[in-house]
DNA sequence: CTTGCCTCTCACGTCAACGTCAGGTTTTAG
DNA sequence: CTAAAACCTGACGTTGACGTGAGAGGCAAG
C-alpha cells in the first residue's frame, strides 16, 4: 500500500511515516517513481513503534531494538538492552502511582475542604 | 534564601527556577537590588512541582492547580480539574504496565529464542 | 488532455523545559 | 578594599517528533 493508506490505517501522519524512515524505523520499498510502498506488516509495525515511543522510549533506542522484531534474531545484548527498557518503563510505573495517590489524598483533601469551607493543607509531604 | 540554595536544596537548576517564575510557578520576592528570596515552603513548592512535571503536566496545567496547593482554597472546578490529571496519570499506567507486560513477553521469547537457536517470530499481536 | 488527488523532496517552524553564554551588579570572605 | 562567588537580565541554542508550506511530479477518471 502507499503512504496515504497506511496513515490512514495507523491513524498517524503521513510526515510521521516519512520521519520513521528517515530514522529508519521502518523502511519501505521504492516504485520506480520514487513512491513508497509498505506491505500489510507495516500496519502493525507501525503500531509497534507507537507504542514504544508512548512508553517514552527514543527513536534510537527503538532503531536498536528493532533487529528482534524484524528478523526474529536475538543476542545476549538485545536482550539485555531489552531488560533495561523493561526496567525503566517499571520504574515509571512506580512513579506515577506514587503520583496518582498523591493526586489522590490531594482530592480526598479539597473535597473534605469544601464541604467544611474550611482551608486544610494539603502541599508537599510534610 | 536566594536562589543558589534552593536550587541546591532541591536538586533543580538555578535557570530552572527562574523558568518557573516566569512560568509563575514559584514567584519569590525581591530585595532592594532585584535578588530572589525564597520562604522555607519554597523547598517542597519545588519538589511538588517537579513532582507534577514528571507526572505529565504541563507548566500551564500545574499553574492552574496552584491555587489551591497555595492557599488551600478548593472549588468545584479546581476538584474536576485535579480528578481529570489523576485519570490521565492513571490512564498512561494502565498504558505502560500494557507495554511492560508485552516487554516481559518478549523478552522471554528472546530468552528462548537465544537458548534453542530458533527463530520464533514475536512482533506485533498478530 | 486535463482535472484533481496523491505523492515527492527540501526546508523552515513549533513547543516545552530548560542549557548556556555574555556582560554587568551585588554579596561575601579575607 | 579587593577578589571571588553568587546573582541579575537578556537572548540565543538544544532536543525530539513531528507540522506546515512550497514547488514539482505521478496516476486513475472522464
Amino acid at each position: 500500500m502507499r503512504i496515504g493508506e497506511l496513515a490512514a490505517r495507523t491513524g498517524v501522519s503521513v510526515r510521521a511515516l516519512r520521519y520513521y524512515e528517515e530514522q529508519e524505523l521502518l523502511v519501505p520499498q521504492r516504485s520506480r517513481s520514487g513512491q513508497r510502498h509498505y506491505p500489510d506488516s507495516a500496519v502493525d509495525h507501525v503500531r509497534l513503534i507507537q507504542e514504544l515511543y508512548a512508553a517514552g522510549l527514543s527513536s534510537r533506542t527503538i532503531v536498536e531494538l528493532m533487529p528482534y522484531a524484524v528478523d526474529g534474531r536475538a543476542t545476549p545484548e538485545l536482550i539485555d538492552r531489552l531488560s533495561a527498557e523493561r526496567d525503566r518503563v517499571e520504574g515509571r510505573i512506580t512513579e506515577l502511582v506514587g503520583t496518582r495517590d498523591r493526586l489522590d489524598s490531594v482530592i480526598t483533601g479539597a473535597a473534605k475542604n469544601l464541604r467544611t469551607g474550611r482551608s486544610c493543607r494539603v502541599g508537599p509531604t510534610g
